[in-house]
DNA sequence: CGTCGTTATGTAAACGCTTTCATATTTGCA
DNA sequence: TGCAAATATGAAAGCGTTTACATAACGACG
């Protein structure tokens, strides 16, 4: 009784005693068949378990209910919920995600988003505006509504979060509370403008003050808890040590707090620990971790609104751009400098 | 000079003075065309920025070079990695993944699985085995290789994970540390078979030494930090008070512990705490986390190449079951039970 | 009672590609 | 030189849908 090959509208039609065409208006259509026809389809469909053949319809339609994302990596807390509201927020409206991850690697990310375009999604989501030129050249060329996430460039969606300002703001909550040793472990820099734009908020906040930030005082570590432990062991080297760290994640500022109170060092009273991205666990910690917070499923549901409206609209659209604010938590691993 | 439609074959062919048919053979099999015809076919391609389309090309050969991926949820340490691996691992053999979750909600993973189905995916990869039959009916019609991750039936690939032993392990350690009043924070149980069997691995630890897990030892949460705290919570008010609490995931673990911490119990000194999954942070915290080590990576890497194996062998294979092994990590958080 | 909308259904042409089969064209070898 | 085998290309038939366009049946209306 096992059926080799899947059943296809011309299974039914036959079946049903009916031509094809009734069928697929059956399927997609319902008004447009008499209702007693329709029931018949509908039952012939379901004794043989007819599922429509979504390639053959994308074929024809030119719609493939089917969304491109690439993230830099799938492991990382941020992009975890970033997708996951996206995901849930794409899956209401019937449409599909395919999700690629580059590692941060400029050549991957091409090609992923080679693949997703020869797949015929229906939409492209990225992050970040900072690739190749040919890569930019490849999209233009493909013709698909691209939304840009945390950074982007003008002529596309884009929903932004000011990295820069980020880093800008923990660098000042720390200058206002009288530090003027601070150091820095971020993550690898390359291909990665939100990492940048962060450092570079800090810098502006420190020149400001009239200090620098000198190459020595930034650790640039992989995103893990591991790797802000021995960045911390690096900055603590340097003579004066500083008396507060920035990590640019969390998971950097989480590793190096740990990492210094493992030697002793009373945080925040001997030293100040801050991060970026208020993770889940950030709350939680002894002292609770003060960072900066980055609304990561409100960047999921709010490209997925836009792409959305973009594809429901049936005349070409401005380019939106909507920037989600972020908000300083100060919480207990931050304090006034020692003396 | 903007091409408001894509580029095809037959505009290639048309340019190259040359049938379609060359023009694919020069895309998919280069050593059936002359050189020089291939390199003239090559130009204009490049000219003309042609990109084969997947989808067409689907219909056809049956094959869409797409993998669907079914998991409870995205925000989630675990699943994260699995997925960074498995995307890893496709990837690199050419294979896009289509990703959904459901939040543990049975018939969003049907809907998600018939959407996977109807796009054609080649294979289908689905956590658990818990699913209702007209689910699994769907399935099976489908007539589409499968992998189960974490828990399987038999008749399709798997690669397992032994949660039972997990709790078993996690509870075992407890008990022979003299622990006898060891209550549990747990995931929700519905729709969730790996946490049901790391319960009742917990429960069946203790009943070999003559205990009983009763309804107030365990305190049913969601899976977050914030979550294990309330659990805690809860659980704290029992009387007697527990001396050990496992949670079965470390973020419920994690949570407890901290709010333990924050009322001033000692731990491990006056309570014990421990966890399941072994995630990147539960090395770090203070005490650090004892746990059952969980190969989330090593899961999602195992189940891609049990994928592509079977894509790759021309005839049905018998299905394959892999285990993958699990690891007690004993750490700080654990210590024999105060009398 | 013939013409005109409606309404329900059928026919057939795409959609962009792969692939079988047929048709040259070239090469190898007796 | 002739014939088979190998090589390169083309013509055309699908793959499973959707969707004009055509057709048929049926009242309604003048």
């Amino acid at each position: 009784m096992v059926l080799r090959r899947k059943p296809t509208l011309t299974d039914v039609a036959r079946d049903a005693g009916i031509s094809i065409a009734t069928v697929s208006r059956a399927m997609s259509q319902p008004g447009l068949v008499q209702p007693e026809t329709l029931e018949r389809i509908r039952q012939v469909a379901a004794r043989l378990g007819y599922v429509p053949n979504r390639r053959a319809r994308a074929l024809v339609s030119g719609q493939s209910d089917t969304i491109g994302v690439v993230v830099p990596t799938l492991a990382s807390p941020i992009f975890s919920s970033t997708l996951q509201e996206m995901q849930r927020a794409f899956a209401v409206n019937g449409y599909q995600l395919l999700i690629a991850s580059h590692e941060y690697d400029a050549s991957s990310e091409a090609l992923a988003l080679g693949q997703l375009i020869s797949h015929g999604v229906d939409g492209l989501l990225v992050v970040g505006a900072e690739r190749p030129q040919s890569t930019w050249a490849m999209i233009d060329s493909a013709d698909v509504p691209l939304v840009q996430l945390w950074e982007g460039r003008e002529g596309f969606d884009r929903v932004l979060v000011d990295s820069f300002d980020a880093g800008y703001r923990v660098a000042r909550h720390l200058l206002d509370m009288g530090h003027t040793r601070i150091s820095v472990i971020c993550g690898r820099l390359s291909n990665n403008d939100r990492q940048k734009a962060r450092v570079n908020g800090i810098r502006a906040a420190l020149e400001e003050q009239g200090q620098t930030l000198a190459r020595t005082q930034i650790s640039e570590q992989a995103l893990t808890i591991a790797a802000g432990r021995s960045g911390c062991m690096t900055l603590l080297e340097s003579v004066p040590r500083p008396t507060a760290i920035i990590g640019t994640a969390d998971l950097l500022a989480i590793g190096a707090m740990i990492e210094a109170q493992g030697r002793g060092i009373a945080v925040p009273e001997t030293m100040s620990f801050a991060g970026i991205d208020n993770v889940d666990v950030a709350a939680h910690l002894s002292p609770s971790l003060t960072t900066v917070d980055i609304p990561a499923a409100s960047i999921g549901s709010e490209a997925a609104a836009l792409m959305l409206r973009r594809l429901r609209a049936p005349e070409p659209l401005a380019d939106a751009c909507v920037t989600l604010p972020i908000n300083l938590v100060v919480r207990h691993s931050t304090a006034r400098a020692p003396r």
